[in-house]
DNA sequence: CTTGTTTATTACCATACATCAATTTTTTAG
DNA sequence: CTAAAAAATTGATGTATGGTAATAAACAAG
């Protein structure tokens, strides 16, 4: 199934290649040629393939991933074994797991790819240079958070006030992207609901 | 019912009565003097009495609010009338619709108070002064955020993997401080099920 | 203390979604 | 293109939680 990421698929840095760019992962951020040169070193750009694991649970959690291209998720297994997903990550979008990220804990959460992704990751003692070094990234890292936050705090009003059948319907209206790159399964494991249900959910809704 | 803020039950601003300080609510931070005074004039210290409403849906949100004591809540009503708790807030605790005051966007919440309570207010503008003027404060924030980050991702994955029963001993284990002030319909709508709902749960428990 | 009001409990029935199992459809690999 | 595997659908049935209503308990005001 999922081949792990430090054994398999690691098809190398490519920056050299200079396909995407630090300027491409903080838009917006007016960087000087110096900060610039900071910048670029604390990333390393990776691509990575369809299944490979990024993130274990019980791991410490060194690094964040950005993603160029792609999509990622991060999930939770349950004692009895089922799958939540807690967010999935396309073009753009940030992706780790934070809360131990933040906190220096172990990880709950795996993080794979749904998708072959060409990503970056930059590493907890980097940002925290990079905060220093170049002090719009602390701001720009803090609006990113802030989103992010909304986000989640709309997701927990949506997971308690809504039907399946209404979750589901945000989803696709919030994340059109998303939905082009997962399974069935993985969206049933966001909701909160199973493969089944989502299925009738979809099938009522052509219905109408 | 509720009385609102505006209108009622302000007992004012008893800053002078330095019951409270700055150094209270901004535990860690190193001011220097200079410092100290700068963060003091952000800050607005007022009571207020259970049920007076800080914030309703619609409006813009100026402030956000720390609590010195008591206990305030961040609520949603949805439009077939149900309320839905998005959080509480005791002691220590940072309390608004971040969403929106991040945003500039309208709130979706009301944020009323569940007891009489002992708060300070600082305004959207008097934060951002406040990070030029006192850097570790933004640090200071981005820190809070981090754990208020963490406690909904949490909440969004105990939402999605738990039974009623098993969501309500997180919470009362989590958040023993906050059940004593609380109503039961207060903790069932944050928890997402019906007082009557959470009665039979803590039936069942106590047979155990 | 008494009375009215708010809050919590209990019982009975309804429903959304889960579970299990069989089948069909889609994707993947040779 | 074909065969095998993975994913999605559908049907039958089970279960946790919701809805309604009646009652009881707790709280608040005079």
């Amino acid at each position: 199934m999922a081949t792990f990421f430090n054994s398999v698929s690691l098809v190398g840095s490519i920056s050299d290649m200079k396909k995407y760019t630090v300027q491409d992962v903080f838009k917006g951020v007016n960087f000087s040629l110096l900060e610039l040169e900071i910048a670029e070193k604390a990333f390393e750009e990776i691509l990575v393939k369809k299944g490979d694991v990024l993130l274990t649970p019980g791991q410490f959690v060194p690094y964040q991933y950005f993603v160029f291209s792609g999509c990622l998720r991060t999930y939770f297994i349950s004692e009895t074994g089922k799958e939540y997903t807690l967010q999935f990550a396309i073009k753009d979008w940030w992706i780790t797991d934070y809360t131990a990220f933040f906190t220096n804990e172990k990880s709950m959460f795996y993080v794979d790819c749904v998708t072959d992704a060409v990503i970056c990751k930059i590493s907890k003692e980097s940002m925290e240079q990079l905060y220093k070094e170049v002090p719009q990234i602390e701001s720009f890292f803090r609006v990113k958070m802030e989103r992010f936050f909304g986000s989640y705090q709309k997701r927990i009003l949506s997971d308690l006030a809504s039907s399946a059948e209404e979750k589901y319907l945000r989803f696709v209206k919030s994340y059109p992207d998303i939905e082009k790159n997962i399974k069935n399964y993985h969206l049933a494991s966001y909701l909160g609901i199973t493969t089944e249900s989502l299925s009738r959910v979809r099938h009522e809704l052509a219905k109408k």
